[in-house]
DNA sequence: TTTTTAGTTCTGGAAATACCGAACCAAAAA
DNA sequence: TTTTTGGTTCGGTATTTCCAGAACTAAAAA
């Protein structure tokens, strides 16, 4: 049943992938499974098209996937009268789970804030170079969600005189 | 010698940035040396300081430190007639070190690219969205170094009137 | 010269992580 | 009803990471 193969250059390409997301944050499974989705001829594999492929033990692909769902990484789809799911790279969402990961980051303002309040006024200038890299992340904060609207705007229009 | 006290407030700040630091992929003690050395009064701590005032070994200090030195989050002074080191946060260069860990992260517009270049031609839309997250991560990696360069400017500017 | 200082290096152990295989389960098919 | 399908859950093991303690070292001080 499963017929989708990976070619030699494929599955060097997927390892490298993999290497790239753990080497920020993410688990080398999780990884491999990214890179896969993205890197296989076929977008949308089931859990066992995935296992095979990836040479993996089911409790290893369930619990990847799993994850890879709840942080968003991937998405499934079903088809009329098949149990199975069909599994996918979530680039489509890509941008916003972008921006999501980065707002999430910009929670370090406010323990920033918070470390900033409780200093000593003894020491000026640390202080001065805290605020300023403070207003720096809150100068990203603002505008970052601005560049993003400005790209969407830029590229509806651009869809639409495709289309 | 060592007269540097935390406060309970602070020992509490220092463990949830030092949380918040490693889920951003960094070590927990790597994390929790960061933390102290904005969090305490006294910006600039020696070696034997940091390792009283979080209660831990001069190994696990040593290799911190160092791991520290080596990814330029922390800094340190010398002081003429004194063989310490005074090590410091290097929150004064996060900018840049900020900006240059994005740029890296850019990196991923490079596998990005090669994984699209192999796919088939067989899933059109699939590739087209693929092709737009590289251009989305493209127009940032443009957009970003140049908000960094507006906040400078703007910043150098404020500074000179301040002066 | 000996001792002290400011660390570094070298095991080693405890805990967390990443995987496997086997047993299990609920829904659909036979 | 039994069997198959598409997974999930439950131990268990190998690997990695994090940290401590003890031994070590080079430079400075005494």
């Amino acid at each position: 049943m499963t017929n989708v193969q990976l070619t030699q250059e494929q599955r060097e390409l997927i390892e490298r992938m993999g290497v790239f997301y753990e080497q920020h944050g993410i688990p080398p499974m999780e990884g491999r499974i990214m890179s896969l989705l993205i890197v296989c001829d076929e977008p949308e594999l089931t859990f066992d098209q995935i296992r095979e492929l990836l040479g993996i033990s089911k409790s290893t692909t369930s619990s990847a996937l799993n994850m890879l769902l709840l942080t968003q990484r991937v998405i499934y789809k079903t088809k009329p009268g098949d149990r199975k799911r069909y599994f996918a790279s979530n680039i489509v969402e890509w941008q916003e789970s972008f921006t999501e990961s980065f707002q999430k980051f910009f929670g370090v303002i406010k323990i920033m804030k918070e470390a900033l309040a409780q200093r000593t006024s003894k020491t000026p200038e640390f202080n001065q170079q805290m605020a300023e890299f403070i207003e720096f992340i809150e100068y990203l904060s603002v505008e970052f969600p601005r560049l993003y609207l400005e790209w969407s705007n830029r590229n509806t229009q651009n869809n639409n005189k495709n289309n």
